[in-house]
DNA sequence: GACAATACTTATGTATACAAGTGTATATTG
DNA sequence: CAATATACACTTGTATACATAAGTATTGTC
């Protein structure tokens, strides 16, 4: 049913042959992205399988990882459907990433090497040279961070915040969409990047922490927005999130 | 060749019908731990699939598990291996283990709940109550971290450290058989449980890093001897791990 | 005798057919 | 009218058949 209002997207053919089951997996990531599938919606094999055209197959394994990753959940009646989320899962998400993009940060001032540190600067002045693109920034940003991630050189710490930042997607549009995110954003890095060229972990722990507690402020900024636009443009439906009443669990 | 080897091990019968693709994954998981399949070796579908006597869809499922979680790696001549590790990489699997370890204590100070402060004291005198065999207090020593992460109640960080734990199979022996490390353990596990009773973070986080800083260096130690006696054994194949000069990461 | 091209073998990717379990709806009986 | 039992439909799990791509070996030609 919903399934047919997706439509066919004809700019991402079929692929050949090689790649159905990863051109599955985009296309369902894609859609929990842009919230075409909604939290609780239950997602049945033979249906993507029509929708895609494909066999079950590759569908099969694309919701394996889609399940994997935690954007798919066992579905109380049996089969999968795209996972809930709550404030209080925005909270644990961040304090999570609070550690761990601090932990990068800190072993990327100990382990990176000087193109490393070079790209990074580079990378700094790039996003200054953007226009006001919430998105573009986004991926800029994201750009950067995984630049980080890999100057740490640490392949453990790359599969976790990896695995983790594939959460991402379910919270909806970019902290860039709140105000002054930008600028913000912009000032943080900079303190990242200039404890890191300084080779001060413990500085540069500290300020990605900082970075990242500021980015929880404005995604709640930008959640809570959404909730109020939802709440006002169906008001009778529940909303997609759920009580707001559960104790943050941030320091 | 080698599966014909690992015999049929007729006390786990084929499931009824339901879980073939888990059982598929337990017999992979538990061949790679035992190092019936040694690192670098190619593990192929249809192997496998006469092995297990299943066919090759719940096969590959298992397969495509142990991929993501890396215990299997791409092969350079197509299909899957075991995955190499060397020194560094246990390097950098204690230095991450050691942050998300000890954010979990931290949090645990923070947000366990009576009754969890109370499983944790239990459990620490039933470990003490324990003979000294390496594999009853490996199996106690996990559940023992298993309830300090349940009790951080952070469901992003369980994530994380389920799948970052997923490795230690790859390791080999535990490192409880390194020499006094069960008595230590004990003192340095009574730490942690003390800082989270008395509900301070920072002692917790401080004491569970310390904790899996020991741990690395008796892992050390357990795996430089196999190393040795693996020489030893077989003087003229090459060995099981890499080159010992990488530097080490740990700070 | 050596090198190149072609065919065959093998392993993975995909599709489809089949089985089993669960939930719901309908019909029958008390 | 209500409750229970049976049957059917639906969904997921498993098996097998088929396609494709890659690597190797063999054969033919230079």
């Amino acid at each position: 049913m919903t399934f047919d209002a997706l439509g066919t997207d004809p700019d991402d053919g079929r692929p050949s042959a090689r790649g159905r089951s990863d051109w599955a997996y985009e296309r369902l990531h894609a859609a929990i992205r842009d919230s075409a599938l909604e939290p609780g919606q239950r997602v049945m094999e033979t249906e993507v399988s029509a929708w895609l055209k494909v066999s079950r197959t590759p569908v099969r394994e694309a919701m394996h990882r889609l399940l994997a990753e935690g954007l798919l959940e066992p579905a109380l009646t049996g089969g999968l459907q795209v996972s809930f989320y709550d404030l209080r899962a925005i909270s644990e998400f961040y304090a999570t990433r609070e550690r761990l993009e601090g932990a990068a940060a800190a072993l990327a001032a100990e382990h990176a090497d000087p193109t490393e540190r070079r790209i990074l600067s580079a990378m700094l002045e790039a996003m200054r040279a953007l226009p006001a693109d919430p998105r573009a920034h986004a991926r800029e940003n994201q750009a950067f961070h995984e630049q980080i991630y890999g100057a740490a050189h640490n392949r453990f710490l790359l599969r976790s915040l990896r695995a983790l930042l594939n959460f991402v997607p379910l919270l909806g549009r970019t902290t860039y969409h709140a105000p002054d995110r930008i600028t913000e954003a912009d000032r943080e890095h900079t303190e990242v990047v200039e404890a890191i060229l300084a080779r001060d972990p413990r500085r540069a722990e500290e300020a990605a922490r900082a970075h990242i507690r500021h980015a929880y402020n404005s995604r709640v900024r930008v959640v809570m927005e959404d909730v109020r636009t939802t709440a006002e443009r169906r008001s009778h439906e529940k909303p997609v999130l759920g009580p707001l009443g559960h104790a943050s669990q941030r320091t």
